[in-house]
Parts: structure tokens; C-alpha cells; sequence
DNA sequence: GGCCAGGACACCA
DNA sequence: TGGTGTCATGGC
């Protein structure tokens, strides 16, 4: 199993090299995006392409309002109407508005927010959380989503567990404790899952490793 | 015109 | 716990 985590990444980088998500950043990168810039793209994008988020943000920034301070006080109404373009706005804006309050708290103290604090914001979820954790302050937590559920369950390598947090463990157990790597191989999961999976009735994993250890079929392949 | 995206939550059995 | 409905825009 831990050959096989492993192995997987190295075969998606090769084939799609660098997926340049949320900068690397911090001491390896100083020209890493600001801090809450990510943290307001992890909430816009919950469920939303990346392209409508990024309009979102655009649009936050052409209006100046790309600042923690000016968002906390801004009326839920007036923020739900600038990031229109990511969807789900109502609910976003109020998301944002929680997220960014505690955010400015925790920087107000010189420390970053705990994952147990993000979980308590309705509308954080764990994904949501280790993404800002990951991507944000370069935590080295494994972001986990569906498509790393799906992907992983075809391979056989998740058979039983399911939650979160089990298939969270599975990764971080098998993998050295790196934030580049867990931040490179999401991205990489997630482009892969996006160009091959969703559009190959068979297991993407398949078309990578020419079927070696792959048995899954779609059900309506089993009928015949 | 249908499908779905870098989720989370309330509600129900 | 597991399944389903809801939130909503924009790109393909």
C-alpha cells in the first residue's frame, strides 16, 4: 500500500507535471499570494469551479474589498452581490463573513486558526478546513475529496473506510509528513480526475497503469 | 439544454 | 450512519 500512494503520485506528476494550485509559498516562495486571498478562494470555490471562483475574487478585488478588515463589516446582502459569480452567494457571503472574522482573531493574537476552531464555523468542513490549513499556512494535512474517495475505492487501495478522517489517515499514514507533496498531490487528483475519470467509463487508474491491478467496472457493465 | 464544478448542512428514517 | 434535498452561477 505505501509503494502504491507513492507510486500513483510519481506517475501523475509525470504525466501532468506541476498543477501551480494556491502558490507553494511561504519561505520557499515569497511571492506566495497573501494569506486570506486563499483563505477567501477556499470558501468561494466549495462546490464551484475554479473559474467562477476566480471571478469572485476578481470582483472583490476590483472593488478594494479583498481585505479581511472591510469584509468582516460589510452586510451580508452587500458581499453576497459582489461574489455572485461563485455561486451559492447567500450562503457564501455569510461563510466568508464568519470565516474572515475569525481569521482576523487569530492573526490579532499572531497565530494561525485551529482546525477544531474552522470545524466549529457553519459552513467549514473538514475539506474546506485542511484546505486553508494546507494551502494557506503550509500545514502538511492531506486534503481528502470526493474524487480521492472514488479514485482510491476503484484502485482498491480505501475498502472499508469511508469517513474523512479514515481516509485522511490512509494517506498521511503512507506518505511523509511534506506540504508541497500533500499540496501538489490534490491538485494532481484533482486534474486527473477531471481529464481522464469523468470522461473513461473504466477506472482512470486503468489508463495510467495499462490495467494492472485495477478490477472495477461500472455496473451497467457487470449486467452483460 | 443538460450536466457539473477544488462542499456543507439540515432533515429524515 | 446513510441517503436525499438545498443552495445557484457560469462554462462546456
Amino acid at each position: 500500500m505505501l509503494n502504491l500512494i507513492i507510486e500513483v503520485y510519481h506517475t501523475l506528476y509525470q504525466t501532468y507535471g506541476p498543477q501551480g494550485w494556491w502558490p507553494v509559498g511561504g519561505k520557499y516562495f515569497p511571492e506566495q499570494k497573501d494569506i486570506y486571498e486563499i483563505i477567501a478562494g477556499a470558501v468561494l470555490t466549495q462546490n464551484t469551479s475554479w473559474k467562477n471562483a476566480s471571478q469572485a475574487l476578481k470582483m472583490l478585488r476590483q472593488k478594494g474589498l479583498l481585505d479581511p478588515e472591510r469584509i468582516a463589516g460589510l452586510p451580508r446582502n452587500e458581499l453576497a452581490s459582489v461574489i455572485r459569480p461563485s455561486g451559492y452567494y447567500n450562503q457564501k457571503a455569510e461563510r466568508l463573513i464568519a470565516m474572515t472574522t475569525l481569521y482576523l482573531k487569530a492573526d490579532k493574537d499572531g497565530r494561525m486558526p485551529k482546525r477544531e476552531e474552522l470545524l466549529t464555523l457553519k459552513g467549514i468542513g473538514p475539506e474546506t478546513a485542511d484546505s486553508i490549513l494546507l494551502y494557506a499556512y503550509h500545514e502538511p494535512v492531506f486534503v481528502v475529496d470526493a474524487y480521492t474517495k472514488r479514485i482510491f475505492r476503484r484502485m482498491g487501495v480505501l475498502k472499508g473506510e469511508n469517513s474523512y478522517e479514515e481516509v485522511q489517515e490512509v494517506f498521511m499514514k503512507n506518505l511523509p509528513p511534506d506540504e508541497k507533496l500533500y499540496n501538489e498531490y490534490h491538485a494532481l487528483i484533482v486534474r486527473h480526475a477531471k481529464d481522464v475519470c469523468r470522461k473513461n467509463p473504466l477506472c482512470s487508474m486503468c489508463v495510467l497503469r495499462k490495467k494492472e491491478f485495477c478490477n472495477y467496472t461500472e455496473p451497467w457493465q457487470q449486467l452483460s
